[in-house]
DNA sequence: GTGAAAGCGCTAACAG
DNA sequence: CTGTTAGCGCTTTCAC
């Protein structure tokens, strides 16, 4: 089993020409002859030779890496992010280091301290919130660091969230247009800004308009603790509305109201979600939900990461309520 | 600006030691004395110094970087190997370096290659098949190569996958349980060898049992998929059942069937899909499925990665079937 | 236990 | 255009 990989030098040798030539063979911009190219290329075909990104990299100070830390990496909406991140970083040559924070509640810090190690260029944070000593960190060593969805009170970073306020409003209206009395607004335990936020706007809003509104939070982001919120929330009959922060919970929601708690939706109760992952549009549930454009946000990351001077520092992204089935 | 990271030089100059010492106080098992090392900590702390480990590497050729590949990083299978794999991995004190194949019928040969460059020492295929050269220049380069539910004609490779031929089998004794008399059985157009693998042993079990089979494929692996096949085979009153080799698949066919063609299931027609991913379970379906172990399929890919010389070569994960209510 | 010196594989500045 | 010569930041002999 052949251990170590080619060096240039072997190829240099190979080839009869010097380590320099095949440096410059590799380096795009560089000036060599056609036929030392050739050779070069031939010999490093013969020998299978990579150039070595990690050496390049100590003299470049490029490192192309990107690092991109999250937790929850399985749910619907971070692995779609995930996804179309990762897509587009390897558009742009770039690659992705990722390191999973495994739970939200867990400190990031260390995590990115790690990608300090491996010299990555920028960071990008899709879920958790770093400490201002590692933002300042990250400044001192010129990485730059952008937070999705998390809103930093501090002009030297880049952030780039969804208009969770005009959502929230948009829920409100919607549910209000539903006629409704009394609303729940429901978020998870793991209470994250982004969470808040809507959840605060979505009251003022209601209690502006004179309706009564009753807050439930508990458990994890997900559709199981929609279901819990449900079954308890729904056991008070004159509930006739709800704006779940999340779709996860929305559809746990829906589903206890209908299968559990014997309610006709959007009869009986409006129901209205945020961020309109790929579930609440599946027929069972046609969840009516505020959509966050994860294409949007995404092309404002990348071009964050591709600008060499970022103009702009908190990008909002546009949000649009999808009408389906769930509101009256 | 964009400033440079402090070098382990700078801090040897402050603490007034030379950099070896540096070096040693930062590498596990050398030997400093308590002094120096102290001294060398706090100059460290004070200029905010971390080891290059790009540099590092150089040295001791562990990169302790891990390539993942994989394509369709936001479907729930996918995501939730992704999301396992990468915990266990910085669990191991391994990083990982992500490159999406953007869709699966991509060649994946030049993500390899890449990963190669950046002398990751291992690399990890979630999904899509390398194809032989390549698997080759892995061996030739010591690059370990691990292969989720691929099977490949080789003995030098490492292979972890779900028992894709017993699933199938349980399936299709399900569906003969539930007394069925003419099935249906659902692949994506993308035909991955799991895909295929499932189809084929459960169109052979029906077949011996001497039940009518009618294969159906088309599409990309998705809900949508299997709406799609649901509404063309459903025409057919005589369909009585259904294995959906994917769950997603299955979803799609199941909410087509009671939504779009009017039929009670499982009264009217038995559904049984395969992966058990977690909108399974969710109270609007309860799809009965073949359930993969992520977890088991996962632990097997670290231990492999975590041993020195593995070996086993092909790891067979044993499925279960998950009873809920689309069977008769 | 410690420093000096020699690399790791590569790029870049400098003569030719 | 090409080879020679310094480094990039770090680890690791090797003497002391």
């Amino acid at each position: 089993m052949a251990r170590t990989f080619v060096t240039a030098e072997e190829v240099a040798k190979r080839a009869g020409v010097s380590r320099s030539a095949v440096s410059r063979t590799f380096t795009p911009g560089a000036s060599v002859s056609k036929t030392v190219r050739r050779k070069v290329l031939k010999a490093a075909r013969e020998l299978g030779y990579r150039v070595n990104r990690l050496a390049q990299v100590l003299n470049n100070d490029r490192s192309n890496l990107i690092g991109v830390v999250g937790a929850n990496l399985s749910s619907p909406f971070i692995s779609k992010q995930l996804d179309l991140l990762s897509i587009g970083l390897l558009r742009q040559g770039k690659q992705c280091l990722l390191l999973n924070a495994a739970d939200a509640r867990q400190d990031i810090a260390p995590l990115i301290e790690l990608l300090f190690e491996f010299r990555a260029q920028a960071i990008v944070v899709l879920s958790g919130e770093p400490p201002a000593s590692i933002v300042d960190e990250c400044i001192a060593n010129g990485v730059r660091l952008i937070l999705i969805n998390q809103r930093l009170d501090r002009t030297d970073t880049n952030m780039v969230l969804s208009d969770d306020s005009h959502g929230a409003d948009l829920a409100a209206l919607r549910l209000i247009e539903s006629r409704c009395k009394k609303v729940a607004v429901v978020t998870s335990g793991s209470q994250t800004p982004a969470q808040l936020r809507r959840a605060k706007a979505f009251t003022q809003r209601m209690q502006a308009e004179g309706v009564d509104v009753v807050a439930w939070s508990g458990g994890p982001t997900s559709y199981e603790s929609g279901v819990q919120a449900g079954r308890e929330l729904l056991v008070d009959k004159a509930i006739d509305g709800a704006f779940c922060v999340t779709d996860l919970l929305a559809l746990g929601f829906l589903d206890a109201a209908r299968l559990e708690m014997n309610r006709r939706v959007p009869q009986d109760v409006s129901i209205v979600g945020f961020d309109d992952i790929p579930q609440a549009g599946w027929k069972s549930y046609g969840l009516t939900t505020v959509a966050q454009s994860f294409q949007a946000l995404t092309e404002k990351v990348l071009s964050a990461l591709d600008s060499d001077e970022p103009e702009t520092r908190m990008q909002v992204v546009p949000v649009t309520l999808v009408e389906r089935q769930t509101a009256r």
